[in-house]
DNA sequence: GATCATGATTGAGA
DNA sequence: TCTCAATCATGATC
């Protein structure tokens, strides 16, 4: 891809001997002047033409010197004249032979550097979310299986999910726009400084070597814009990732399915509504919901039923003569209408005062099913 | 917008 | 670790 200037008859020095101005590059002029093809006397020797070839150098060198001060027209003249300039090559000549010199204190300075740990935790998280790679809904899917897991699966949460998608595939759309533009607009400015660069290379030996230097620096900086998009993308996933699943911003009433199936087992249970492990988790999978939930559902319920028995005796009725009614039709037929699939202790209305064992007293077995069945 | 209902959280107690 | 009790935050209803 880079191609390689015109260097040619600009090898490096023999190291012998020192050119007329004292610089160790200077014999240079020397030998292209001696290898003339015209024949012409090379000067440097204190006779008319070294006069010459001298005035000739301070020339080329003042123009070289004056150049930035000069209008860009004088100067693109000035370029024209030093490109044609009888002593251009010798002049080239000698500047590759002082870059050979000083390049050697730059060449370790450009080892690989180590890919950005910072870089690589973005881009993985831009990936698992995401927002780069391929469009396959995997972080939205994830989010939305965090999201559907830790609470109830309301009619809903497709509404939530497919907002969710939405502005998460608004926040892909408008990072991989920036990208672009941020790609595009290095891949200009790296051509530009390149150009640049060859068109320097008339008059100045640029190596290849140096315009790789020249385009991971540009990289550089450009992935340091794309480090910034990067982390800016990540806040806004992380924002709308959180206001998606703080499940306290949307709390969602349960089904009402679910609250029947959860009511049924506390009247149900009403001398003792404390589920065992197994129960919560039955009660959970029939809810579609945590077992965390339907603890908390169940220490809620205890509280608000034991704070105002009256208010909920109507409901305890209700829920007694079900389950009472679920009873005679299981009997009746092999199909148990009661959907909880647990025993009931209750198939009369439910009588209680609201003084359940504390921890302080505990049942025989709060947290089993069998202390239910046995009062 | 006020009020009530309800799911979640928190701190204390056992 | 579980439960209670208080409280918060949000949804539903009027």
């Amino acid at each position: 891809m880079l191609q390689q200037q015109p260097l040619t008859g600009n090898g490096p020095s023999n190291g012998r001997g020192l050119g007329v101005s004292g610089h160790p590059g200077m014999h240079s002029l020397n030998s292209v002047h001696q290898h003339r093809s015209d024949g012409a006397e090379p000067g440097l020797d204190g006779t008319e033409n070294g006069h010459e070839t001298r005035r000739d150098i301070g020339d080329i060198l003042q123009q070289i010197m004056t150049i930035t001060d000069q209008s860009l027209d004088e100067a693109q003249a000035k370029k024209h004249a030093l490109n044609c300039h009888r002593m251009k090559p010798a002049l080239f000549s000698v500047l590759c032979e002082i870059k050979e010199k000083t390049g050697l204190s730059m060449r370790n300075t450009q080892e690989e550097e180590p890919q950005d740990p910072q870089l690589v935790r973005l881009d993985n998280m831009l990936l698992a979310e995401g927002v780069a790679g391929p469009e396959k809904g995997g972080g939205a899917a994830a989010a939305v299986s965090a999201a559907t897991s830790s609470g109830g699966m309301s009619p809903d949460s497709s509404l939530e999910h497919s907002d969710y998608k939405s502005k998460l595939s608004q926040i892909r759309s408008i990072y991989h726009t920036e990208l672009e533009k941020y790609e595009q607009a290095c891949t200009e400015f790296t051509t530009h400084v390149m150009n640049l660069l060859r068109e320097q290379s008339r008059t100045r030996p640029v190596t290849p070597r140096e315009i790789e230097r020249m385009v991971a620096i540009i990289h550089r900086k450009f992935s340091s814009i794309q480090t910034q998009l990067k982390q800016s993308t990540c806040e806004a996933v992380m924002i709308l990732r959180s206001r998606f699943l703080d499940a306290r911003r949307k709390r969602r009433n349960f089904s009402k399915q679910a609250t029947e199936v959860l009511n049924e087992y506390f009247y149900s249970h009403l001398s003792n509504p404390y589920p065992s492990e197994e129960a919560k988790e039955e009660l959970a999978k029939q809810c579609g919901i945590t077992v965390s939930q339907v603890s908390n559902w169940f220490g809620n319920k205890r509280i608000r039923y034991k704070k105002n028995i009256g208010k909920f005796q109507e409901e305890a009725n209700l829920y007694a003569m079900k389950t009472a009614l679920g009873a005679r039709q299981g009997e009746d037929s092999p199909h148990t209408p009661n959907s909880t699939g647990f025993t009931s202790d209750s198939s009369s209305p439910p009588q209680h005062n609201g003084n359940w064992p504390g921890r302080s007293s505990p049942p025989p077995s709060p947290h089993s099913d069998r202390s239910d069945n046995s009062d």
